[in-house]
DNA sequence: CCGATTCCGCACCGATCGATCCGAAACTGC
DNA sequence: GCAGTTTCGGATCGATCGGTGCGGAATCGG
């Protein structure tokens, strides 16, 4: 309804919000969430402490939007992936998503969820959950889609779809650790064609 | 030659510095480097906080020795997958090492190099070095055992063994990160075998 | 020009970090 | 018993953390 305030009367915005999440996703990126120190932030961002809590109320909530920024953009893969009419080009898609995203010209390496969410204390939790929330939440969607493809005949019938997304998200988190170890987007490449290659893998669990 | 010290006159130490060791370990394993507190690995460890200075100098050395003890306890299925007679059995033993060392009961899950190398921060420099190059190591014995697997034609002879080292590595980094968000033994267990059913992969350069 | 509004730089808060220092208690060999 | 040595709890240090408050400069509508 109202896009516009009721009286925007005052001294304008001097920076554009948009373009200063875009700078914290980097720096959340590159340092983890508790490696991300509050001056780090907003140096790179171009904006003073003060505007970036009038702007964000807290840490915490930046991260939440810088987050929400990364899954639309650089990790948009796993949307992507479901999307694809085959099962084969749902692993396809995630898999090069996986590794185009983790080395992508221009970002820190790796995956940005991972560097945030693997650290203790307590203060973390709630980025901790938050973290965990958006895990299953991409969990679920490969799960349901491959759940789909078993329904359509596209896999066989006796598959786990949640344990062979579970095998997918697998792949793209060894990805994303070497990357952020420096390995460099030709040899990951490689690595998931390799992993593509014997598609679909066989789950049995009879041993 | 002098195992004992000059004078070994005064009170003795009453806590076993291995002990101690083993505790520090599972709480920078539970923790990462930075998000262990001294009052937590002190209270963990048994010792006052004076105790661990005399005897380890630092947090930086008692973070040393702990990865030293985890090296060679829970994480040592790296020494031993290279030991195995064929190149099978190198990435069997691996995957499975990886798996059981990222579950095991009553430690914590995933892994401690892992938990502890992906921070930020300046302090955590050194630590960085120290865990790169403990993964450079192993990274180095295992393309070093593919490759000489290579030599005994037990791989084909266009093998490159040092990105199929890094394929094992990738898989292994894959499994440490699930059970660390709560993947259970038996899940990836499954997940690992079905990577092993297509030994040797494909790691085909051209496309 | 003027009041209103919003930005920013800076000082400041309590809490916690790793690290150090000190006095008292505990144990050794003589 | 007596010195010598080491352990321990606790106070303390400087630095940094996330978060807040304040005053001045800048920019709007009127």
């Amino acid at each position: 309804m109202d896009s516009q305030r009721s009286a925007p009367v005052g001294r304008p915005r001097s920076f554009d919000p948009d373009e200063a999440l875009e700078k914290a996703m980097r720096v959340f990126w590159q340092n983890g969430y508790e490696g991300a120190s509050l001056p780090d932030l907003t140096e790179a961002m171009g904006i003073s402490r003060t505007s970036m809590y009038a702007v964000f109320g807290n840490k915490e909530e930046l991260f939440r939007q810088a987050l929400a920024r990364y899954a639309d953009g650089p990790a948009s893969y796993g949307a992507e992936a479901v999307a694809e009419p085959t099962a084969r080009g749902v692993a396809t898609v995630f898999l090069h998503g996986a590794v185009r995203s983790a080395t992508l010209p221009g970002y820190p390496t790796g995956c940005l969820s991972l560097r945030a969410s693997l650290i203790g204390g307590e203060d973390g939790q709630g980025i901790r959950e938050l973290l965990g929330a958006w895990r299953d939440e991409t969990s679920a969607m490969l799960t349901n889609r491959l759940r789909r493809a078993v329904d359509e005949g596209d896999l066989p019938a006796e598959t786990d779809s949640a344990l062979l997304a579970r095998y997918l998200m697998t792949i793209g988190n060894g990805v994303a650790v070497q990357a952020a170890g420096g390995a460099g987007r030709a040899d990951l490449q490689v690595i998931v064609d390799a992993v593509l290659q014997s598609w679909p893998p066989v789950l049995s669990t009879d041993r």
